[in-house]
DNA sequence: GTGTTGATTCGATAACCATCGAGACAGGAG
DNA sequence: CTCCTGTCTCGATGGTTATCGAATCAACAC
């Protein structure tokens, strides 16, 4: 498939979401549905510590990501592509080499979702 | 860190957390698997809904909450006893009826993490 | 005690998911 | 061109989960 620089699935909605507040106002069963799988994509213990990594720097390279977990560059390239499709992070390759990077926009998303008030 | 002794469920450990920021640091592997639980839980348009739906108020009836979905009582006590098993919410019977209540320092962790720098 | 209503647990089922090995694809080096 | 290395996709498999109806428990009214 067309990697994506310029960006595919969910992820671009978030600029748009209305902010703020578990608490405030209830969400939406509309907004529900969009951002649960956000929530899901980082309710396993290996794509959050992924997403961490990928956040830690501007951007990290699969070959840098997979050594740093006792599994297989299957299993990572499949739990990379989980985060991508819940458009938390985005790729981008480069001769050899596919880099990763957050879209800062979704983690908003998501930290306006769960902040107080 | 003082892990956890005797806990109802998880999210007691919440109180302890270094903080902030999934980009600041990597999260450890200890980390990520107490925090994926809770993000786990919030993974999902229904638990998601009733999270939101509970953190509107100082505490909700359940007798409020199922109503709200066209689902069984029964699901939506499991999604309860997921919510409150990952430590978002907590629980108290007073007469005939439960009350759930946010457990707003379990949702500042996840605020913590996913917030920018 | 019996009955009623709210909430949870039990057991089953269908759908989903994490993981792997094997294979395919992409890009560079010789 | 042929190899080699990095990444991704495919197919299979064992484990988990969302959902339900039925049964159970808890508190109250009678």
């Amino acid at each position: 498939m067309a990697t994506d620089v310029t960006i595919t699935s969910a992820g671009e909605w978030a600029d748009t979401v209305a902010c703020c507040g578990l608490a405030t106002s209830p969400v939406t069963e509309q907004d529900a549905d969009r951002l649960a799988p956000m929530f899901k994509a980082l309710g396993d213990p290996v794509r959050l510590r992924l997403a961490s990594l990928i956040a830690s720097a501007p951007e990290v390279c699969v070959c840098e990501l997979t050594p740093a977990f006792d599994l297989s560059s299957a299993t990572i390239s499949h739990h990379l592509k989980t985060l991508r499709d819940a458009g938390l992070v985005e790729s981008e390759r480069r001769g050899t080499y596919v880099y990763y990077r957050v879209r800062p926009r979704a983690l908003a998303a998501l930290a306006a979702l769960v902040s107080p008030g």
